[in-house]
DNA sequence: ACTCTTAAATTGGTTAACCAGTTTGGGTAC
DNA sequence: GTACCCAAACTGGTTAACCAATTTAAGAGT
């Protein structure tokens, strides 16, 4: 999507046409920032498709930033139109994001909120931290699945950044992760001891507020991840 | 988000009082993966709301993919109880992000574009980055508002990164902090100046492949602004 | 007993009518 | 000529009826 991972593949290629429709008429009209679409219920009519497709594909282009609807009122060009027509090409050619792709953004984002998480992190946080530390070592210590458990945990250090931002992205990149990962690989016996390991350092670091040891222990577990992408 | 930008106050208090309502219900009825909610007549029915409001926190919830909604069929858990949960508590204290952290994140994730792109950029790649500095620097020329087309020149260099996650999560991040920003502090006639050399240093840096000087660079780039959201 | 068929009930999705604000423009008072 | 007002038209949002696909389970046939 979105972000999205959903491609709900049907939809969607009605939806980019619609905001093709959309561009084109924007373009056409000449709009600037502020002005006016047309209603809803005319470019249903004009583009020949129902309202809530055209609804849809404003409210995708709004969930962007591009336009802004206005109860009651009317629905208005929310940028200029040079940035406008860049942003649309790319929000119409995105496709469903690869494994690859998922692990080396989440990699990059990680290496910077465990650095944040040092350096603010409160007493609570370390607290929720550890906490975390503990349902994944007990999910390990029974050789359980611990998937969900080590997503906590690395969800309890990006709220520590204090950057809800980050927050947000990670919780729109890590789910579509933990759908496609093949889970045989990951739970390995001796392996997976190591792994607690590695979230103790991390966790250590994080306690004495040391975000270069930090980063460092990071990508340190993220060392065997890494390695598998560049396959 | 939302991740978003737009908070629309009125619905969100409500939609979050249904997802809660609807983590209430999966914990009381102990739901697990692949298991069956209610539908959503009768979620409708039984919290007292319309049903497009259950439909509307469904799709939140399978925006960050923690439920799975499958046609004519009905709506399933698509991950296990405990994700679910420490999922859900982020999700709904998600708040409007502030323009510090919007700008913290992009500098993060930019910093790692570049890096890709001097690596991963093929030579219709460095024509369009070519393109979009040029546009920046015909529009900072004749001292036009230029922010636009920075967005641009930064979108054309994350699409080089080959990393099409990235790519949305830079369009996500982008308006908002373009819509907050304080357009007077930033055309400052000579340093508009000294801001197109920072562009073409990134450029040229991108064009001779050296992911090390490009992320410098774009790190000289963003100097300014870093301190900036320090204060 | 068991399997296959089939029709009724249930599902998420779609549609068109409806609603309450907002905008608009012509008419009225001065 | 100008300012004001108010009703008609139009706006995005909401609602409830409708749809087709799926699921369920009862029943017929063997």
């Amino acid at each position: 999507m979105k972000i999205s991972l959903i491609d709900e593949n049907a939809n969607r290629l009605l939806q980019n046409e619609v905001i093709i429709k959309i561009r084109n008429l924007i373009n056409a009209k000449n709009l600037e920032r502020g002005d006016k679409l047309p209603s809803e219920r005319i470019m249903s009519e004009k583009f020949g498709v129902k309202r809530n497709h055209i609804r849809e594909a404003i409210r995708r282009l709004e969930f962007y930033g591009v336009l802004k609807s206005m109860s009651q009122s009317g629905t208005i060009l929310a940028i200029g139109l040079v940035g406008f027509n860049g942003m649309i090409d790319e929000i119409i050619s995105l496709d469903a994001p690869s494994f690859n792709e998922l692990v080396e953004t989440r990699i990059s984002l990680e290496l910077k909120t465990v650095g944040l998480a040092s350096q603010r992190r409160t007493s609570a946080d370390l607290k929720q931290i550890k906490k975390a530390l503990n349902a994944f070592k007990a999910k390990i210590s029974i050789g359980d699945d611990y998937l969900e458990e080590d997503l906590l945990f690395h969800l309890a250090i990006a709220k520590a950044s204090k950057n809800s931002t980050m927050v947000s992205l990670m919780l729109l990149i890590t789910p579509p992760i933990l759908a496609t990962y093949d889970r045989d690989t990951v739970c390995e016996g001796d392996i997976a001891i190591s792994e607690i390991k590695k979230h103790e350092d991390i966790y250590l670091a994080i306690e004495a507020k040391n975000p270069e040891l930090a980063t460092k222990m990071m990508s340190d577990h993220f060392f065997k991840l890494k390695k598998h992408i560049e396959n």
